[in-house]
DNA sequence: TAAAACAGGACTGATATGGTACTATATTAG
DNA sequence: CTAATATAGTACCATATCAGTCCTGTTTTA
């Protein structure tokens, strides 16, 4: 299904919560509170997304973590590579030397060019914009959505 | 890392493989044998194909698999579709009722567009494109690539 | 100094995946 | 008509990954 992890899925839900008090600092159990999650998880989360800078945190009593780029400037790309690594469709799309048939298989550019086009696909997409319910019905994806075709 | 399954994988060495004897029927053991891949794991990978119908099989004696289609008609999006499913980023994309927190999560709509993005970007590559190597290095994807908007 | 909160890592159970095997059915050569 | 060959369908098991939890240590402040 090429799904996302859950714990990826958490982390937008988390970032969306922790948009909407902008700024604020939240710790890890008010937020577990109001996204019905359990608080081991959260801090997980919470914990990969500090790593990867999407989040500030604040130890201490009055600790917790806080936004300190606005939502708009952060892609779903983004936090999904804070949780999963980076966005590849392959193994051998990451580095190389990681595929065992990298001599034989000679599909590795087409892989990362794939890879690059998906993440840009995600790349396009803010949090500002996942944390706003879309209003309007749903417009189908025009032809802006284009890809560079291969070995051109 | 969101990648695709191993059996997925294959299943594209497979269709390139089976694309360079145009039309020809070609048994699963030799398909194995070419691939280098292990007979049980390529019959698997064929029976899903041809349940796709993305490739025709034929019983008894010489029999095998072979393409009906063109290469340049059958995209990555429809290979990894036959052996995984819907290509969507999570439970809530592919059909209502599936997750539990469906009330309380508005972002199902955002995530359906996004996973369309996604598999738009994947029925742009054929698999006669994956069938060659790319010769000249990678040009980076340009600016042909853009995404619609949300919420607008 | 004690309480609150994050950091880091380890551990466990559940789930999914990869890989294999077995039985049934179809086809055709002889 | 029969035997050989090949796919169809299903079931199975081992392993890897993931989700979820817990524990210990460190930081901060009332």
């Amino acid at each position: 299904m090429l799904r996302i992890s859950k714990l990826t899925d958490y982390a937008i839900l988390v970032m969306v919560e922790l948009n909407d008090s902008h700024g604020e600092v939240i710790s890890a159990h008010a937020l577990a509170a109001h996204t019905e999650m359990e608080l081991p998880t959260v801090s997980k989360v919470l914990k990969l997304l500090a790593k990867a800078g999407l989040v500030r945190s604040f130890r201490g009593i009055n600790g917790g973590y806080s936004m300190d780029r606005p939502a708009g400037s952060i892609s779903v790309a983004e936090i999904i590579a804070a949780i999963e690594g980076p966005i590849a469709m392959t193994e051998c799309s990451v580095e190389v030397g990681l595929c065992s048939q990298e001599e034989v298989c000679n599909l590795r550019s087409n892989w990362r060019r794939i890879s690059s086009a998906v993440a840009r696909a995600m790349e396009g997409v803010s949090l500002a914009e996942m944390s706003r319910p879309m209003r309007r019905p749903v417009r189908q994806l025009g032809p802006e959505l284009k890809i560079a075709t291969l070995n051109s």
